[in-house]
RNA sequence: GGCGCUAUGGUGCAACGGUUAGCACGCGGCCCUUUCAAGGCUGAAAUACGGGUUCGAUUCCCGUUAGCGCUACCA
């Protein structure tokens, strides 16, 4: 039986640009919410501002929502497709009398100079003339003889709400507490625009009504104009539902996060290499904490702990290098079978993959995976430094070349250690150390001599797993191939100097 | 300008009247070592300022300052 109590939460973007790291993390809350208290989660697109609203977008934001792992159970809805639902509302509302018709121009209120304010002694640098508030709008005590003459030219008219002059109105925030605030302060703001298209405040308590959000997590530049949407709940004889307003996500400078930060679109992190999982984890940390000092938390603990109570009233910088921090927490602390996926979407996206790695050869390609993640920061790590893991296409860093193939005697050693190893009847760890020390004493050499050469020789980088693992991995065919393969190089590295 | 919110190291969080103010990232050092990571140990680093309330304030109240948000026929 359907349980009458169980919560509804939405997430509810506006298709004016990509999903970025503020909405994300938006999206996120309310997931763990929902997931947390076995909730629906809606998924609404707020497009009713057909001058910015971008319909190409919307696919965008869904792939950064499927890339984010947040899957939503019901929509996506889009206001565009309910414009009637909410024009019913506002003609309701005009016919209870807690709206009028408003007969001025639209650009009377939009900032602009409709009210020529006879007090502008600021030194009017910046924008300038309007300093005072809005004032009630005129049309609000319009006589009815009036207001029937108006009616009777057919001119357009947006629909504003009556605010009460007097009195406060009050809501419950699960973050920041109980609010209240003077109706005297708020305007008469406009629910249904001159063509018929209603404004958020409008069409975002129609949609919530309608759909029985029953908490409404979302950013706190919405705080301060929920009195508003409080008060058309009650016009609409509806009970307003608990709000949640959670901090804003800044830049490093202290500003709201904005393109001019870099990165902040989700899908810019999805191609640099990071793990939903692990941005996940670090977006849940920004403006939320379990109450005690964990850190590091997978998905399904970020689910058992979620909580409203847990959200801080503070805004967050968004720190880069933690970000990172937590990718390689990623890449390296869960079962290695949770990353295959991944480095095998990385490997294909580098064209070096190959199908036996899935099949019978998984064991194989677990292990080359758990050896190399340590040293991994980002998922191209797997198809960049490490690709000679996967192929024998690659080449040899000059670094590392410079730095472990200068001595001259590598040439004639790593020959030697070629043959020896050809004739290995066992390829393993201990085999391949015992037969590199062997040689370094036999030629009275640091054994570190030989396998920093080594390893250059059969990765081509400096920078590797332990040399003897790696051998393992690569193979006993490979590595005298490689081996051989590079003894000209050092040669002729060697002439030339 | 008005209204509101916020204020713990550089950053993210903890301490929700009593702790030598804790953890993590980042930064420095040491250990480990076969390169580079990881890991372990360790160092520097904070309660914005000023008044109250209290036996006792990071914590409660007021003011100041600063930052942010809202103040659109944008969302």
């Amino acid at each position: 039986m359907p349980n009458l109590t169980t919560p509804r939460v939405r997430f509810a973007p506006s298709p004016t640009g990509y999903l970025h790291v503020g909405g994300a993390r938006t999206a996120l809350f309310n997931w763990l919410f929902a997931r947390h208290e076995g909730g629906i989660l809606i998924l609404r697109i707020e497009d009713t501002d057909a001058e910015r609203n971008r319909p190409e977008l919307v696919g965008g934001i869904l792939e950064g929502l499927r890339w984010l792992g947040i899957a939503w159970d019901e929509g996506p809805i889009f206001q565009s497709d309910r414009l009637p639902m909410y024009r019913s509302a506002a003609e309701r509302l005009l016919a209870s009398g807690a709206a009028f018709p408003c007969y001025c121009k639209a650009t009377a209120y939009a900032g602009g100079d409709a009210a020529p304010s006879e007090t502008d002694e600021g030194e009017g640098d910046d924008e300038g003339p309007n300093s005072q508030r809005a004032a009630a709008c005129p049309c609000r005590d319009l006589s009815p003889g009036l207001r029937e003459i108006r009616k009777q030219e057919g001119m357009a008219y947006a629909i504003r709400f009556r605010v009460a002059r007097e009195g406060v109105t009050n809501f419950e925030d699960a973050v920041f507490g109980p609010r209240e605030v003077q109706n005297a302060e708020i305007e008469d703001f406009v629910l249904l625009r001159s063509n018929g298209v209603p404004t958020y405040q409008l069409s975002v308590v129609v949609d919530d009504i309608d759909m029985r959000i029953t908490h409404i997590i979302r950013g706190a530049d919405h705080l301060s104009n929920t009195p508003k949407q409080v008060m058309i709940y009650r016009a609409l004889g509806a009970e307003p539902p608990i709000f949640a307003h959670v901090p804003l996500i800044l830049g490093p400078d202290r500003t709201r996060l904005s393109k001019r930060h870099g990165a902040t679109s989700v899908g810019s992190y999805a191609d640099e290499g990071f793990l939903p999982e692990a941005f996940r984890n670090f977006l849940a940390l920004l403006g939320w904490s379990p109450g005690d000092d964990s850190e590091f938390m997978r998905t399904h603990e970020l689910i058992e702990r979620f909580a409203l109570s847990g959200v801080s009233r503070t805004n967050a910088v968004f720190d880069r290098p933690k970000l990172e921090w937590f990718n390689t927490q990623y890449l390296q602390k869960p079962p290695v079978e949770d990353l295959l996926p991944y480095v095998e979407a990385e490997l294909k996206r580098a064209s070096i993959w190959q199908d036996a790695w899935g099949g019978p050869e998984k064991a194989w390609f677990a292990h080359a995976v758990d050896l190399i993640r340590p040293r991994t920061r980002f998922l191209g790590d797997f198809s960049a430094w490490a690709r000679a893991f996967f192929t024998d296409d690659f080449d040899y860093d000059a670094e590392a070349r410079e730095k472990f193939w200068k001595d001259d005697r590598l040439p004639g050693m790593l020959a030697k250690l070629a043959d020896a190893l050809a004739t290995l009847p066992e390829w393993n760890h201990d085999a391949c150390d015992a037969a590199v020390r062997g040689l370094a004493a036999a030629e009275g050499v640091k054994a570190g001599l030989l396998i920093n050469a080594i390893r250059v020789a059969i990765v081509g980088r400096a920078v590797a797993p332990p040399l003897f693992e790696t051998m393992a991995v690569i193979g006993k065919d490979r590595v005298v191939a490689r081996i051989r393969r590079a003894l000209p190089s050092m040669t002729s590295a060697k002439t030339s100097a």
